[in-house]
DNA sequence: ACACAAATGTGAGCACTGCTCTTGTTTTCC
DNA sequence: GGAAAACAAGAGCAGTGCTCACATTTGTGT
């Protein structure tokens, strides 16, 4: 199990790594996030680093899955404690995501905002993790819709939707029907864009004197979306 | 009217600077809006830039609201031509706002995505036109209520959510009821969340083969939310 | 056990960034 | 015309990502 001191030296290195960026992305955003800065921290020059990490880009590569996952954990923690209701897990999903976010708003940014310029995540490394919370908030839609807690009337989709909708379903082995997916849709861009505002501020300073208490209330009309009881 | 041919140049310089920054930023992100890059496409050396810039925050205030007040632009125009059905309304408002989005990413993420580290918009210059939309918004669902288009059931309300709600009603003098108008700011954030993730590819590729048409029920959902007929 | 190869760290260097400061030039105003 | 203000140039500082030649350490096959 254990390898050679050298590559357990790696690993320990590997992670270190991904800590004081991790560390250095609280403090500082995404677009400043600099490997030299990480070199000096892990007491090394600052060329050693790429022995380890190809280029700045791979390093947010790391810190992107490290974040997805932390994020992911923790909604899943919260599902696991929070009552089986769907609203209740509806609830519980979404303020472990904006707890998440208001703890680590950079990270959330690397997650959520502007995609940093010139960098494409490597989709084969960062899709699983990052479709580990919609996967868990379809799910509760889906249990919600089989045990008949989700009242909603039918809606006429455009066929291209449709098509693309269905296609979801059979690769999730869906039961519920596509114009509720549409929803569940909604509701998941609903409540990044809610955490988003809350996060980046854009409500403007001072208008909201509890905006966890507001955000509770944005969830509440995303859950009416899906006519979740 | 017009100054001295000095003044008359410095004004052409800062729609030039401006000009230019825009272009820049239509093809590299806003972290990498390089001052120096302006300058050599003004043909001048780069200290000269600093004589009407004072800093590359500066500018970048200057491009926000820029963006700003054309995305407003389009917005009220659309508005203009449309039916004044407030579904309608609301559906050329969300369209304006996507297209403009995703003609102009850059410039999109600018104002909504990730807020460029150590930079914070001085407030008294981008407020006003950062809140025309969302005015719009607050207006459409405005008159729909006082014209009893809007079917909406009575929502308790958190305490220091309500007081927050009335002092927005109050200085904007509304006269929906506070629960509404907490449903408008849903509209708007899930709004913008559509958006984002349309833009900033977080449905991941080929997902929908027909993005603006998903959008149009997302909004549908939205308009939904707050009773629009 | 020893040699060879792979992995790791060093330091110099390139091209770029934002920004400052001194120096010289041009335009405006009295 | 001359003083004052505005402007542009160029050098320079500290920082960035990244590459490369070189030295050192470590792992492995014979």
């Amino acid at each position: 199990m254990t390898g050679t001191p050298r590559q357990l030296a790696r690993e320990q290195t590997m992670r270190d790594i991904v800590r004081i960026g991790r560390e250095q992305l609280a403090s500082v955003g995404p677009a400043d996030l600099s490997l030299r800065a990480v070199a000096r921290e892990l007491g090394v020059v600052s060329s050693a680093v790429y022995r380890y990490v190809r280029s700045r880009d791979e390093l947010l590569t790391l810190l992107i899955i490290d974040a997805y996952d932390e994020m992911a954990d923790e909604v899943d923690a919260a599902l696991a404690d929070a009552p089986t209701a769907p609203r209740a897990q509806l609830h519980a999903l979404a303020s472990a995501v904006r707890d998440w976010a208001v703890r680590e708003p950079s990270r959330y940014a690397l997650l959520y905002g502007t995609p940093v310029p010139g960098y494409d995540a490597p989709a084969e490394r960062t899709t699983e993790p990052g479709t580990r919370v919609v996967m868990s908030l379809i799910a509760i839609l889906e249990i919600a819709f089989a045990e008949g807690h989700v009242e909603h009337e039918p809606r006429r989709l455009a066929r291209s939707v449709r098509r693309d909708l269905d296609a979801i379903r059979r690769e999730y082995a869906l039961t519920m029907p596509a114009d509720l997916l549409s929803r569940g849709f909604a509701v998941w861009s609903g409540l990044f864009g809610a955490v988003s505002f809350d996060v980046f501020g854009q409500y403007g300073p001072g208008t909201f004197s509890d905006p966890a208490a507001f955000f509770e209330h944005q969830v509440d009309a995303l859950a009416d979306l899906v006519g979740l009881s």
